[in-house]
RNA sequence: CGCGGAGUGGAGCAGGUGGUAGCUCGUCGGGCUCAUAACCCGAAGGUCGUAGGUUCAAGUCCUAUCUCCGCAACCA
């Protein structure tokens, strides 16, 4: 029997469709899960969706649906974005399914029964009205709910709480002596922000959230989320429920994927969780960085297209696969961007890859009418690239192990560069010329034919799509690339065939498609607002007099020092005047605006920000680079006016 | 002093334990013509944020300082 292999991306929280950051943790989970199946292992590769909690009743709500179907929609949209980027994997977890919900309560009722579990209070700032607790630091200015701007009042319930102020040295020593967590830099960042001062005891239970699994023994509390998701790990393969039972199999897993904004559950919650269980823990946790979009550039040149369908029927799912794998730097965050990508499809996909594969393929078709003879001349020119095409499978092996696809990729393209010059050394055209040089040129296009063999095979697992076609063009068979088969050259016959196809990663003209991006959003962008109008429903005149708005003065304007974004206002209201706080300071400089005349909703709950009040809301538009222009009256209106 | 990260040729990044500053893209020049105006070679271009310090010698160690970016506090 084989080795088995168990690797998880994290489940999803469907409070939003999915995106392109979780398409990187994806298909960096399919790219390992791939290569470990090519390697022979017997892979369980899982990922899912995190169905309950606050946030999604209040989603559902507002769609009215209710919870269920509203999370199936969306269910259906990562499964469908799932098999669209090729994502191989073997099962999905929905925390709503039944065995999972049956884990869930028989692991919550053993940690109780075990002590791990304890009944307690929860003492804290609730709010009434909201029936949620919050924290201090969530606290509007110290006192008030930060939904509904009430007052909170100190309450204490019950609860059920996890015993994890035990566990501090074990997940310290789990932390620091052991590879559990990478990269390495996170290891510190979880120590001394959440462990070094010892582990408080979780809040596993909720009251008011009721879109959660009951406790199996108390049901007027559900599980904490945090709880319920993480055990999906084990639920998903049987344990504690009759549904799957390859717990035994596959447990410990050997990756868990995350992003680093949940490495702090992963690194700490859930070894805990598994400590009490008595259950071995996983190999791996990687927190890998983010994809943003910081760069200014980007947004003056082109609007970000960046749902990953377009993306993907665009350029490819291959170079999308591509790209965002290779240029996100292991543990840090790397920059996404239309350029970017086109960048990396044109220089590696289009002009090296491609174009070797099509340069050799049409020389082999013209040379030897597509199939090589078997004599051979070897030369000290061929020792070089075979040495680095044969000894290259194994360092990629142990990179995508480790997570650092963007590594591995680059020593491929090491090779495929190495071969483009081998090329330019070698002359094959100049060979073609002399009948005599037959031997030497077949040998040449072979070695180059064998290389590709080697490279694609190892690409395999990031462009799946792609590389069936690269054998196709090479006159390669399944077995030619099995992964014992590309540790050496001299798989392919000598007189192999190759057949000239379609090109692989046509070449992207930058300008004309940045103009195309950028003709296509506008229209795309108005389209979107219709329909937002469309949805957001239709409101009665009197509704909308609820809203008073007016007009005003700006007669004094500051920054507020501690703020980034907000500018406290003095507005000559035509009345007593009032203070309104507004975060635009990035936009606007505090003499921009004084003097100005604005329209403001006058009948909006004060509020405090930044220790500030502001008593209403100054009127700003959105702009395409996602600023805001003040709406700015003439200045003759008189203050304090009605706006209707 | 809230926590964390970063400042290296035009852009994006490498540079554990100090000893001629590297890579990718771009630019310029050359070569080649098999190939997807692709490929190959060469060149230009850097006071390594700033100021001190340790040292025979510092992107590399120490101190101070400035700037930028995430997260939280704050887009009412």
């Amino acid at each position: 029997m084989s080795e088995t292999y168990y690797i998880t991306t994290p489940i999803y929280y469907p409070s939003g469709n999915p995106h392109i950051g979780h398409c990187y943790t994806t298909v960096a989970c399919d790219v390992i899960a791939r290569f470990k199946r090519m390697q022979g292992y017997d892979v369980m590769f899982l990922t899912g969706t995190d169905e309950h909690g606050a946030k999604i009743q209040q989603k559902a709500e507002a769609e009215s649906k209710t919870p269920k179907e509203y999370v199936d929609g969306i269910v259906e949209n990562f499964k469908r974005l799932w098999s669209f980027m090729g994502i191989s994997y073997d099962r999905y977890v929905r925390t709503t399914d039944d065995y999972h919900i049956e884990t869930v309560q028989n692991i919550f009722r053993k940690l109780y029964d075990k002590g791990y579990i304890y009944k307690g209070s929860y003492k804290g700032k609730y709010c009434v009205p909201c029936e949620s607790f919050w924290t201090e630091k969530e606290l509007i200015d110290g006192c008030k709910c930060p939904d509904c701007k009430r007052p909170v009042i100190d309450s204490e319930e019950e609860a059920y709480f996890l015993r994890l102020s035990d566990f501090t040295d074990r997940i310290i020593d789990l932390l620091r002596n052991s590879d559990y967590l990478r990269p390495e830099s996170r290891v510190n960042e979880m120590i001394n922000n959440f462990v070094k001062d010892g582990l408080e005891d979780l809040c596993v239970s909720r009251t008011s959230v009721k879109w959660g699994i009951p406790v199996p023994f108390d049901e007027n509390h559900t599980v904490y989320v945090w709880l319920d998701a993480l055990i999906n790990y084990i639920s998903a393969i049987g344990y504690e429920n009759s549904t799957y039972n390859d717990f035994e199999k596959y447990w410990p897993a050997n990756m868990h994927m995350t992003a680093k904004e949940i490495v702090r559950f992963h690194s700490i919650v859930w070894p805990a969780i598994l400590m009490m269980l008595e259950v071995p823990l996983p190999k791996r946790l990687y927190g890998h960085g983010w994809i943003t979009f910081g760069g200014a550039k980007m947004s003056k040149s082109l609007g970000n297209v960046i749902d990953p369908f377009v993306l993907g029927e665009r350029y490819g799912v291959d170079a999308v696969r591509y790209q965002i794998l290779r240029d996100m730097p292991y543990g840090s965050d790397s920059n996404f961007s239309n350029e970017i990508m086109i960048g990396r499809i044109n220089t590696d996909l289009a002009n090296d890859l491609g174009n070797l594969v099509s340069r050799t393929v049409a020389m082999a078709d013209k040379y030897f009418g597509g199939t090589l003879i078997s004599d051979r001349k070897t030369d000290p020119l061929d020792d070089e690239l075979k040495a680095m095409a044969e000894a290259l499978r194994d360092p990629v092996a142990s990179l995508v192990e480790e997570a650092q696809h963007s590594l591995a990729l680059a020593e491929i393209f090491k090779v495929v560069s190495r071969a483009n010059k081998y090329i330019d050394e070698t002359t094959p055209w100049i060979l073609a010329k002399d009948k005599a040089n037959d031997p030497r040129l077949a040998t040449v296009l072979y070695n180059l034919l064998e290389t590709i063999r080697i490279c694609s095979a190892l690409l395999f697992p990031f462009m799946p799509t792609t590389m069936p076609k690269v054998w196709e063009q090479i006159g390669a068979k399944e077995s030619d690339v099995a992964y014992d088969k590309i540790a050496t050259f001299g798989v392919l016959p000598a007189y192999v065939t190759v057949h000239k196809g379609e090109v692989l990663f046509p070449r992207i003209d930058i300008d004309k498609e940045i103009d195309e991006l950028n003709a296509m959003l506008t229209p795309a962008k108005t389209i979107r607002e219709d329909e937002d109008l469309d949805k957001a429903g239709i409101i009665t005149i009197d509704k909308f007099a609820e809203t008073k708005l007016r007009t005003g003065e700006i007669i004094a304007c500051e920054k507020i020092p501690k703020a980034k974004k907000l500018l406290k206002i003095q507005v000559d209201d035509g009345r007593h005047g009032r203070q309104i706080v507004s975060g635009i300071a990035q936009w606007y400089a505090p003499e921009d605006l004084i003097g100005r005349k604005i329209i403001f909703v006058a009948n909006l709950a004060p509020a405090k920000l930044c220790g500030e009040e502001s008593q209403g809301m100054l009127l700003a538009c959105d702009t395409a680079d996602g600023g805001a222009k003040v709406v700015f009256l003439d200045n003759d209106i008189p203050n304090g006016s009605t706006v209707r």
